[in-house]
DNA sequence: TAATTCGCTAGACCGA
DNA sequence: TCGGTCTAGCGAA
């Protein structure tokens, strides 16, 4: 029997003459090797032992008309909600026999919607990137004698990217050939069928078969461990499948496998590769959008680039490939499939750390990471932290429970009324991690739920929480914190930008990540641990806490200007720097050992606006100038997409006057002269567009808003619009109401300045501008068409 | 069909 | 033509 040291990085299952096993791929000594470890399929179920032995009878016929029988039974002992429990343990024969033999039980099932590989990394204690030895004879594993700490790995790296021949603007699959591959590792190469001789990274081949096959023998040759492409799980790769399958050629984009697993998780799909670990950096930046990471309002290759990347991308007119290659205009056209594979290269490794930390932490597979939510990672994270505390794994509710939560939500945040004004020497302080604090303080748990009054924390929402023991969710978070305040103090003794110091910064940002999303999880209403007391219980603690520091600044003399969720704006006006610092100090004084008021910052100058319909000031928006110059905004138009860009860089400069030079006249000449310029109609289209998102199918829509007209006016013109398509139209002068005067922007052809002026900057500006006092009376033009000559 | 609620604003729609 | 109500999207935290 031979032993083997080596890291885990992915894995599969198979079955085989009615054994299952899980195929695991390790890399030792540099090279990825399968394994197969023989693990089965099992569930449990709570009988008494009369009942049980119907359980012994247990058989179903499958769909083949086969008798499904358990391979075996066996008594366990586990804790449900904290209580000792004998359970059965129904052990399956293959991962498909579950559903099956749990659906003719008529008693309690638990843990039998579990998949499978994910059951084996919880039972095996594994994570992605782990060190394991192990016995084996062959490729067949008999015993692993060690699992150690994941560490860091290199990994060999690939990217590629697909034209296509599109005279119809979308290329279709079976008609259109691919006419160009690229792809980038240490060195990157174009293939194609025409000659491109001033081009020395062009290899080019007799036709779209060469070619192909080309790149199939290019990515055997350099063997990668990962792959990345930009939305190739739903373009590049069904593409080049299809294309294949036509011309006859064997697909081979795994190591091993030539067939492509594929995976659909929510509105993401992903291809997954046999020995390769394939990357779509498209949702990974979705989901770096959703968390605020990653602030590009859109999601295309360029926009992302442009906000990740190391420069500007190089851009073609993607509706003019076509004519590029009948013209023979080959040379731009090689040089920018080039920069595709090569921008996909730089931004997949910009991102790999962070997405190798988030694997390594929740235990799922890098390829499983890529395509999660931070819910699943948390999930993923309490499901491992209950096989290990021999807990049962609490089950996903029924549709009628998840309706019944979702109509019923959990009180939020506290945000406090701002009065509209420009004010001078402001302090904002904020408190850390609020809400994965107050779970630690608070041990806020569902196990931890009692009635008992001895020993508890009562929650201002009315319930009540043991202090001891610690709770799973609490005891896990716990550990988050605390190792990722290790890793902060680490980064300080590190040179920024080094790779330790990357590497370590992204593992903080990844605890970060996680810990910040276990509130939401607590309260979504498919979890598995949500629990509205727990829940309403964190969000009463936040308010409270956030309404006794307002209280208490204010008893201390200060203004407080605002606050929203977990921060306060003081006013510190007549008072010291020193006196914000005393206060902190004596409000962390009174706060548990876990949760800590922290200074954000002094700024010399903000503002705040006053709500568009009444008198009252807006929350959720305001500027405010800081000590080195630059200016944070929140909330106000010029941060949204759905605003076209003229009223936005209209309402920055106005904000900056306001916030640096407090000069009326100049900010009202700058409105003036943007006014003049959309008159004279001489603004680029480019500078109007008003971008929306699909968030359903265009015709679901009750209502015709100008982002649905317009979708319908590509639609007809045959561009394809779907579901969380982003769209960009500009008000055109054709047409009476607002949708009909929409054109998409591709097609627009001129604009309405009336409703630029009135629509956009007036409205974008105007709430600013009376805050430089501009009266009332100055207002009264309000709503009428024009008004604006007159006020200026 | 995979984290939450709070809050602002627009434009359509509808009835007077 | 108005004002109220509703649908929808996006951002703050």
């Amino acid at each position: 029997m031979a032993k083997t040291k080596g890291i885990f990085i992915d894995l599969n299952y198979k079955v085989q003459n009615n054994v299952t096993y899980i195929e695991l791929i390790i890399k030792c000594d540099g090279i990825k090797e399968r394994f197969l470890y023989q693990f089965d399929p099992y569930f449990y179920v709570e009988c008494n032992k009369s009942e049980s032995k119907t359980l012994n009878q247990l058989g179903v016929k499958s769909k083949t008309g086969e008798l499904i029988k358990p391979k075996s039974i066996e008594d366990n002992i586990k804790f449900i909600n904290g209580e000792k429990k004998n359970l059965f343990k129904i052990i399956c024969y293959s991962p498909s026999d579950v559903p099956l033999l749990r659906s003719s039980i008529p008693f309690n099932c638990y843990e039998s919607n579990i998949l499978f590989v994910k059951r084996f990394i919880l039972d095996l204690n594994l994570a992605p990137f782990s060190e394991i030895e192990f016995e084996h004879e062959g490729e067949i594993i008999k015993k692993i004698i060690s699992v150690k700490e994941p560490k860091d790995l290199s990994l060999s790296k690939f990217s590629f990217d697909i034209e296509t021949y599109n005279p119809l603007g979308t290329p279709r699959e079976t008609i259109d050939p691919i006419i160009m591959i690229s792809f980038c590792n240490d060195s990157s190469e174009v293939l194609t069928y025409k000659s491109i001789k001033s081009r020395k990274f062009v290899k080019s081949f007799k036709d779209e078969k060469e070619t192909i096959s080309a790149f199939f023998n290019g990515l055997s040759k350099y063997d990668p461990d990962i792959i990345y492409g930009y939305n190739s799980a739903n373009f590049d790769i069904p593409y080049i499948q299809t294309r294949a399958d036509k011309l006859g050629l064997k697909v081979e984009f795994g190591k091993w496998e030539s067939n492509l697993g594929k995976l659909k998780k929510g509105l993401f799909s992903g291809i997954q590769l046999n020995g390769r670990i394939h990357l779509d950096l498209y949702p990974m930046m979705r989901f770096l959008g959703v968390l605020g990471i990653l602030k590009s309002k859109r999601y295309t290759l360029e926009a992302v680039y442009n906000e990740l990347g190391s420069g500007k991308k190089l851009m073609v007119e993607r509706k003019d490939i076509w004519k590029m290659w009948d013209n023979n205009e080959l040379e731009l056209l090689a040089d920018y499939s080039l920069k595709d594979a090569e921008t996909t290269y730089e931004l997949g490794n910009t991102v790999l750390d962070l997405f190798i930390e988030l694997s390594k932490l929740s235990g799922l597979t890098l390829f499983e990471t890529s395509l999660s939510t931070s819910g699943q990672m948390v999930e993923f994270l309490l499901m491992r932290e209950s096989v290990r505390k021999e807990y049962i794994i609490p089950s996903k509710p029924r549709d009628s429970l998840i309706s019944e939560r979702l109509s019923n939500p959990i009180e939020g945040a506290f945000v406090k009324l701002p009065s509209p004004g420009i004010y001078e020497n402001i302090a904002v302080m904020d408190f850390r991690g609020l809400y994965p604090s107050i779970i630690i303080s608070y041990n806020i748990d569902p196990y931890t739920l009692t009635e008992s009054s001895k020993e508890v924390h009562h929650s201002p929402a009315g319930w009540k929480f043991k202090k001891s023991p610690q709770g799973i969710i609490p005891a896990v978070l716990k550990n988050l914190v605390h190792e990722r305040s290790k890793l902060k103090k680490e980064m300080k003794s590190l040179k920024k930008n080094s790779k330790e110091y990357n590497s370590v910064s992204a593992r903080s940002q990844a605890y970060k990540i996680i810990s910040n999303s276990f509130y939401g999880y607590l309260g979504y209403a498919r979890s598995r641990w949500y629990n509205r007391n727990c829940a309403e219980s964190v969000t009463a603690w936040g308010r409270k806490h956030i309404q006794d520091t307002i209280e208490k600044a204010e008893k201390y003399g200060f203004k407080v200007l605002y606050g929203d969720t977990d921060s306060v704006f003081l006013l510190v006006d007549k008072k010291s720097k020193k006196d914000v610092l005393d206060f902190l100090d004596s409000v962390n004084k009174s706060l548990p050992t876990d949760m800590e008021l922290e200074l954000e910052g002094f700024y010399p100058s903000g503002v705040f606006v006053g709500k568009k319909s009444e008198e009252k000031g807006a929350k959720k928006k305001y500027a405010l100038l800081a000590e080195d110059g630059s200016i944070k905004i929140r909330g106000f138009e010029l941060v949204r997409r759905d605003w076209s860009n003229i009223a936005k860089e209209t309402q920055r400069k106005v904000l900056e006057i306001i916030l640096k030079e407090k000069d009326k006249d100049k900010a009202g000449k700058v409105v003036r002269e943007t006014i003049e310029l959309l008159k004279s109609g001489k603004v680029d289209l480019k500078e109007l567009v008003i971008y929306t998102q699909m968030t359903k199918d265009p015709s679901k829509y009750d209502i015709m808003s100008p982002e649905v007209s317009a979708a319908k006016k590509m639609i007809k013109k045959g561009v394809p619009v779907q579901k969380g398509s982003l769209i960009g139209y500009v008000v055109g002068k054709k047409g009476k109401s607002i949708s009909e005067k929409a054109e998409p922007f591709e097609f627009a052809k001129d604009y309405d300045p009336d409703y630029y002026i009135n629509n956009q900057l007036l409205p974008s500006v105007m709430k600013i501008l009376k805050e430089l006092g501009f009266s009332e009376d100055d207002l009264k033009f309000k709503g009428k068409q024009k008004g604006l000559d007159s006020f200026f």
